[in-house]
DNA sequence: GCGAACTAGTAAACCGGTTTACAATGCTGT
DNA sequence: ACAGCATTGTAAACCGGTTTACTAGTTCGC
């Protein structure tokens, strides 16, 4: 099946090139009859032009990029599935990448930019670089920054309201009657961490409670965190009686490992986390958590992607996505004994 | 930032752009000074070839494409990560696409291989279809199918041993001491849904236990099924002792409603499914299901592919997956004045 | 000492479109 | 009858690479 290209098309309607093409692309109207014989040829030899020739000389290519560390996280799968929304209704098509959270792959990947297979970049990243990559974005421009942070880097940026998500989170646990909370938090670098952490010393201080920094857990958002950093802070000589974590994945490995452990969930230790995934709702058990709208980050995303890449600066360097605690039946009051031996 | 390109490369190099060309593909091999000129005049101008360009005339884009109905279902966006993994190890980029299972979105997708966009695609289609779909795959070429079936294409699929799966489902349940076992399936036509039901209908025949057909319900791959279906099954005048659902997501819903019912999960209906998503575990009940590993489906499906592309037709048209079952605690024995009424 | 075979390199065509610059032709107004 | 202007159309350059076909100049074999 040997490719038909315009060229065929011209000489089966007995036209130009040129004209095909002006005509095709709607740049010129001609008399009836010449469209119609044009028309005609494009059916009859079934016709599509090749969208490759045409990115290249036209430097669009109606695509944009989507990076993320796995789109095996459920977090980024629906996001990206809201960002393809989106994007296919402006016309557009998303090219979705994984990094494996690699700087190399990521800054790979940037490239694409430069050479007009995507005209823009939704950039999950989750990790903290402070050189290369910022670099590369500034290079290469039509980046939006999505979730995370890369410091240095020139672009605009949507992020959850972290800070007042963790506030709420705290609330919720302290309202229940919680004083002792431990948190189980993200890559000391990474922004979804420290704003939370910012936000969860703002609702202890203003209640009064003491952080303890011994009940402080970091580590990378995969679900083994979740299960160290819980076996960490129940073993500790002064047990919480809450645990915040920062990310729905790092509470499921700290369910699996109260599992394991024969702890139950609120009853022995409430559990308050972060995102909202899909399933959390048919977690056992059903989780409390922040949400953070993965619909709300893809059409957003996309929209101020879609306005950089047309020329406009959108409204404001930084954006924020609302978050709202929804509330389920992992956390309870602590035990009257709680505390494991304190007031 | 005015593109370079090879042109410029050749005139600080003071070559010709054929010479530059071919060394830097490697084609020819020059002096090592001529050499070192060129390496030189590519450092200092920061050059890299035009992606675009360079497949136009090749014809070839070192990317294959996925297609898959919603990236944000777990089974479909773990598979993708995983055939992303491969097709990375063989120097190949991954463009995923969400087709929302239309047909016609999945065809125009498909004429990206027309343009070179993507040398072959891994098609995961949900829905039957026996026009369009199956002629647009047949005069495309280069396409695997997996997961489910486009009868009268014409490629090698890759598919998970649903026979044996169900099979496999079905006599856990009546080792369990179940004989009215329910079924929430897949759209009829679907291979996965249809094989599913073999597989069931063979245990049942073998362990000489009748099928009510008032116990099988079907629908779309979708949580909303799950529930209708199970609050359906439910109601019969003589409800099921368990209910055997065709994917994880149907079994949610059925999670779902069970929960809205006030009905436990297995003391009151045992539960089985079909994927094993990442999160099953973590359910409340862990669920009992069947297992089909999405590594494999990428490995394999990605190499199946690559074997395609490089004009070598693959060993077996269609290639099965393993299946195994994961017990969980979705499944416990009938209550003993089970099955509503009946011994 | 002469043809064969390398080596080092080039000009030009090509991939399949788009776009610029320009040429007929017909129609209007004066 | 002729300037002025659309209308309808074309040839050729271009996008940024790759590839074919070809030319000199060396070196080798005998």
């Amino acid at each position: 099946m040997t490719r038909i290209t315009i060229r065929h098309v011209a000489e089966e309607a007995g036209y130009s090139v040129t004209a095909v093409s002006r005509y095709l692309n709607k740049q010129i109207s001609l008399p009836e009859q010449s469209a119609r014989r044009i028309d005609e040829a494009v059916a009859k030899l079934d016709y599509k032009p090749n969208a490759l020739a045409r990115r290249l000389t036209r430097g669009k290519s109606e695509t944009i990029g989507f990076i993320t560390s796995d789109i095996a996280y459920p977090l980024f799968a629906a996001i990206a599935s809201a960002s393809e929304a989106e994007a296919a209704a402006h016309g557009y098509s998303l090219l979705m990448f994984n990094s494996r959270n690699l700087v190399e792959n990521e800054i790979s990947f940037l490239s694409r930019i430069d050479d007009l297979q995507v005209e823009g970049v939704l950039l999950m990243t989750n990790h903290s670089d402070h050189g290369p990559l910022a670099k590369k974005i500034n290079q290469s421009g039509n980046v939006v920054l999505i979730d995370e942070d890369v410091p240095d880097a020139d672009a605009p940026r949507l992020f959850a309201d972290n800070i007042a998500g963790a506030r709420i989170a705290t609330e919720h646990l302290i309202a229940a009657g919680h004083r002792r909370i431990a948190i189980i938090a993200g890559p000391d670098a990474l922004l979804s961490s420290t704003e939370r952490l910012a936000g969860f010393r703002e609702a202890m201080a203003q209640a009064g409670i003491p952080v303890d920094e011994d009940l402080v857990f970091a580590g990378p958002y995969e679900e083994v965190t979740g299960e160290t950093g819980f076996a960490t802070l129940i073993d500790r000589p002064e047990p919480p009686t809450a645990v915040f974590a920062f990310a729905d994945m790092l509470a499921i490995g700290a369910i699996k490992l109260a599992r394991k452990r024969g702890l139950r969930i609120p009853e022995d230790v409430s559990l308050i986390s972060f995102d909202d995934i899909h399933h959390a709702e048919v977690l056992d058990p059903p989780l409390t958590t922040v949400r953070q709208s993965p619909e709300e980050f893809g059409r957003r995303g996309v929209n101020m992607l879609l306005e950089l890449i047309r020329g406009k600066e959108p409204q404001q360097a930084v954006q924020r996505i609302g978050v709202e605690l929804i509330s389920r039946k992992s956390v309870c009051p602590p035990k009257a004994t709680g505390g494991a031996g304190r007031a």
